[in-house]
DNA sequence: TATTGTTATACTCTATAACTATA
DNA sequence: TATAGTTATAGAGTATAACAATA
């Protein structure tokens, strides 16, 4: 029962040294990958996918804003919302980041079989079945 | 690739949600598990095994001692230490709430056969042997 | 001098609730 | 009135580095 915890301590901590080593931390790494290979998102929206209230997404948005990674883009429809967008330095981080992180992580799949790679996956369906409401 | 961490997610927040139900943080609940059916850790060790800084524990174990969860015992032998120890309420929650806790998530875990939680098992232990250095 | 833990500093995330502006 | 997002508030965790006390 806490194979779980201690895989994703180990998964995770393997992880969150590469973010930092951007410069970035887990939340706003989360928001640049979700914005990733989309044309903007609404402040709504993109805080049900990265699942952090408004509130905190207000202050995670501003943090990439200051770093120049995404910017707050104004529809001429509706002037109550807006589109969070990449810029361009946002782009290149994400389609930097987005293989490395892909490859440093793969470096440590690729020690397994595809057969275990397989188990595990559906190992892994089934515990988010059970678990997600 | 992205299994691991969606399934934690949702194996997380369940179990956020009951510990939250309790008026703990994840991390004091970790320091409470931890120093449950021992007779007490050195700050050191209990930083090392909850994966915490010295400073970070700190704060941590102030907030249970105001809690009266937990306090800090000097030994007589070398003064520029001491154990953490979990005070008698402090042990009343560690025995009611780590049955809870695994109840609470036994209820889930029981809509699998034990052929699936082998399974799942053993997808983990993998996981986490690729993952640790 | 080395070790144990605290304190200072500074930042990020967190939720909740009140608020502003638009629809 | 309802919706989208910000702001205010308050707290927790985080790392790092400087510090105090003990060994």
């Amino acid at each position: 029962m806490r194979s779980l915890a201690t895989s994703y301590q180990a998964f995770y901590s393997h992880a969150d040294k590469h973010i930092r080593s951007l410069g970035l931390t887990v939340p706003q790494f989360d928001v640049i990958v979700t914005l990733g290979n989309t044309d903007g998102m609404l402040m709504n929206e993109l805080a049900q996918k990265t699942l952090v209230t408004k509130g905190t997404l207000t202050g995670i948005i501003d943090r990439l804003e200051q770093k120049d990674y995404v910017r707050r883009e104004i529809p001429p429809n509706n002037r109550r919302c807006f589109r969070v967008v990449l810029t361009a330095s946002g782009e290149v981080l994400f389609k930097q980041i987005f293989p490395e992180h892909i490859e440093y992580l793969k470096e440590r799949f690729d020690r397994l079989s595809p057969e275990e790679l397989e188990s595990i996956q559906t190992a892994l369906d089934k515990l988010h079945n059970v678990f997600s409401d």
